[in-house]
DNA sequence: GGTGAAGGTGTACACCGTACACTCGGATGC
DNA sequence: GCATCCGAGTGTACGGTGTACACCTTCACC
């Protein structure tokens, strides 16, 4: 009957500091994530957590673990090419609801289990499409990140946390200084944006995506169908 | 005649920070780049660099800078192909001696001048071999960070500053638990060292590079010589 | 009911980026 | 020749970081 009034106060355990690490990066960013912050989260001293991870290294490799779960297990109803295009959209999705997630996917370095076993289940489905395991390792390669939902790129739109508001004024002056330095970056940028009146709309990212995703795919179904071989290959 | 003996101290300048963090983080890493410690190297005190950058992020784009103009300038008398290619694959050799200039330049957001000259050369490149402007703006994507002489990949062999020496016996062990869990991943890797005793030698990173860069540039000519065009792209 | 281990605490250290007020040397104007 | 001014370099200080280490508290089990 005495029952305490605050909080329960359940206990910790490394699979509650994960969820909340998760959580509270999607909400404050990573770069606000230290753990000082995440131990404040849990209602804790910031030495607490370390019974639970090694270090922040290892809260960071398991907060991967946390994501990459939740890429979508493959299809195997479908071909290799749908099966591998499904995934790894799927994977795109997962990296939308985190948007943190890029960065630290891109800095780790660590290999665990989890991260294994997603390229594992990836690598089979080549395989299982008929790929030479000497092309699925190249194919792996060149997929590089777009295996991961992403691909690098310099002023990606989802890059700043916020974006000043448009000073539309401010914008085309810009864009006239641009026109003589940088004819050539205008010229696409329009493309991008010939369907709307607002100025530097940005890309369709989705779009951009697929674009490169169908182009790889495309290309590694020919190598595959004209027996490719690295045989062929020079010795550096 | 009262020349002193001690170092000139000539006066810093930008260039003299820039060009000295630049050198520093080959010597010492990025990540062992502190403001302080840069400031030691120069013989200042640590407050004399704000002089001459902002903060710690105007360093870091003004290092970018330094970098990316050690870039070759495209090559006017090859075809669009032979000179992209030559001129990401210079951009490859500029990453490779500084291998730290990987992770920063995926961090940067800002797009300076010489960032932008780069950007604006390389899409001349494409305009000038035929591509439409749509298309060479797709094509730009596509390429993402392999413009800029990398792709992203979980366990880069350079990711590490000092793998620790092998210990075969554990490796071969640990082989043997992963063929269980991990069969193909063992099938792909077995095939990139097959032609090595040592085992996981690594990739010849150049040539997968080359391969997800010809793969990618041999889809672009095709989609050019097909006249492609984004007209039919699904109006999401 | 005692005991041992595991979980949570408190204090402390070294390091980081940088705000702010200062000193001092050298160019400029009279 | 002297005053002035300005900007490069200095010194101190603050609030933040990750985490080592010693301590205490709680709880399961014999």
């Amino acid at each position: 009957m005495a029952q305490v009034l605050v909080a329960p106060r359940l206990r910790l355990n490394r699979d509650r500091v994960l969820q909340a690490a998760v959580q509270l990066a999607d909400r404050i960013g990573i770069d606000a994530l230290s753990m000082r912050r995440l131990a404040e989260e849990l209602g804790v001293v910031p030495m607490a957590l370390y019974k639970h991870v090694a270090n922040k290294d290892e809260l960071l490799d398991g907060m991967v673990d946390v994501i990459v779960a939740e890429i979508d297990p493959p299809n195997g109803d479908l071909g290799w090419k749908a099966a591998v295009r499904l995934r790894v959209l799927s994977a795109r999705q997962m990296l939308l609801r985190h948007p943190w997630a890029r960065s630290v996917l891109e800095s780790r370095t660590r290999e665990t289990p989890t991260v294994l076993d997603y390229m594992e289940s990836t690598i089979g489905m080549f395989l299982a499409g008929g790929f030479s395991a000497d092309l699925t390792h190249h194919v792996m390669h060149a997929l590089g990140s777009r295996m991961w939902g992403f691909t690098q790129e310099l002023f990606d739109a989802s890059a700043g946390p916020d974006r000043p508001p448009v000073d539309i004024a401010a914008q085309v002056a810009q864009l006239q200084a641009m026109a003589e330095r940088y004819p050539h970056i205008l010229q696409i940028s329009e493309v991008a944006t010939h369907d709307d009146s607002v100025v530097a709309r940005g890309c369709d990212d989705r779009f951009e995506f697929e674009f490169a995703l169908d182009l790889l795919l495309d290309g590694f179904e020919r190598l595959r169908d004209a027996g490719w071989s690295s045989d062929a290959r020079p010795t550096a």
